[in-house]
DNA sequence: ATTATCTATAGATCTATAGATAATGC
DNA sequence: ATTATCTATAGATCTATAGATAATGC
C-alpha cells in the first residue's frame, strides 16, 4: 500500500486531500491541486491518468484509515461495540469531505488495494459475531447517522448522543 | 403547496425532475431544461431567481412525496413498522436521484414550505410511540441502508433483505 | 535517454445579466 | 402595460492533450 505510488504522486495525493478537507469537493479541481504544489495542472497527468484515478487514491485513504481507526478500537481495552461506533463517527466527523467523498459514490471496486474493502469491514463484523445481516444493519445505522450529521438533516436539538446510545443499545443488547 | 409557483414554473421543476431522475445530477442544468422546454436557458431566470431555487422545488417534492408513502404505509391494515420501512425503501429506490439531490446537502428549511420537515418525520415518530431517539436511530438505519444500496457500497452478493430485517427487528422487537 | 515540467490550447461547459422583441391581457 | 421569450455575451471554469524545454541519471 505504501508502494502503490510514486513520492510525487503520494505529494499530490496529500495536496488533494488538504484542499478536499479545507475546502469541499468544488474546489478540488486539477488546477488548485497543481497550484498548492506550484507546477501546472498538465503536469499532473505525468502521475495520474486523470483526475478520477487521485480520488480513487483519498477513497483508498478514508477506508484504510478508518480502518485503523476502527481496529484500534477493537483492541483496546473495552472493545465493544460501543467503542466501535464512537471510533467511526469520530474518524468521520473529523474527516468530512473526505468521508462524504469516498461513501457517495460507487466503490472503485478493481481499483482499491486488494483486500481493503473486506478489511474496512472486518472489525464490524467480529464484533457481531460473524453475523453479516447484524453487521450490515448497524453499519447502515452508524453511517446514516454521520452523513444526516455531517449534511445538517437533524433538527439542531436533537440529542444525537442519545441517538446513537438508542440505536445501538436496540442492536447490540 | 400547490400554489407555491406559477403553472409554468412547475413545468420547469417538472422538466427538472425528467432530467435528474433519467440521466443523474451531472446533466441538471440550466440549459438542459430549458431545451427539454423547448426555450432558452435565459428564459428560466423570468421565473426562477437562480438554480439553487429549482432544486430546493425538487427537494420539497421528495419531502412531500415521502411523506404520503409514509402516511399511506401507517394507514393501511398493518400499519407496522415493517410496513413503514418498506414504503421508504421502496419511495428511495425508485427515485434514486431526486433522492440523493434531497438527502445529500444541507436542508434549505427556510426555503421549504413551512411544516414539510416534521410532516415528513412524524409517521415513523409516531411508529416509535413518540420516542425521538428511536425514531431517529431508526430513519438512520434506513437512510444507511438506502443510500449504501444506492450507491453501491454493499457487497454483491449481500442479501439486503435479510439485513432489513435483522435491524428492524431489533430496533422494533 | 528519460522524466518532469512548461506553454499553448482545444474543446467543452456553466450560470447569469442586459437589452430587444414579440405576444398577451386590460 | 406586462410578461415571456429571444439573442448576445460576460465572465468563469474544467479536463486533458500536444509539443517544446530543462533537468536528471546512466
Amino acid at each position: 500500500m505504501t508502494d502503490r505510488l510514486t513520492p510525487r504522486a503520494r505529494e499530490i495525493v496529500a495536496a488533494a486531500r488538504e484542499l478536499l478537507e479545507e475546502s469541499g469537493p468544488s474546489v478540488l479541481t486539477m488546477r488548485t491541486i497543481a497550484d498548492r504544489l506550484g507546477i501546472k495542472a498538465p503536469s499532473l497527468y505525468k502521475h495520474f491518468p486523470d483526475k478520477h484515478a487521485v480520488e480513487v487514491e483519498l477513497t483508498a485513504q478514508m477506508l484504510e484509515e478508518s480502518a485503523e481507526a476502527l481496529e484500534a478500537a477493537a483492541g483496546e481495552s473495552s472493545g465493544s461495540l460501543d467503542a466501535l461506533a464512537r471510533a467511526y463517527r469520530t474518524y468521520a466527523l473529523a474527516h468530512p469531505h473526505l468521508y462524504c467523498l469516498a461513501t457517495e459514490r460507487p466503490l472503485p471496486r478493481t481499483a482499491l488495494p486488494a483486500g481493503l474493502e473486506d478489511r474496512a469491514a472486518l472489525p464490524l463484523l467480529r464484533a457481531c459475531g460473524g453475523d453479516r445481516d447484524l453487521a450490515r444493519a448497524t453499519w447502515a445505522f452508524a453511517h446514516g447517522m454521520v452523513v444526516l450529521e455531517i449534511h445538517g438533516r437533524f433538527p439542531a436539538d436533537a440529542d444525537l448522543d442519545a441517538a446513537w446510545k438508542r440505536g445501538l443499545k436496540a442492536l447490540h443488547p
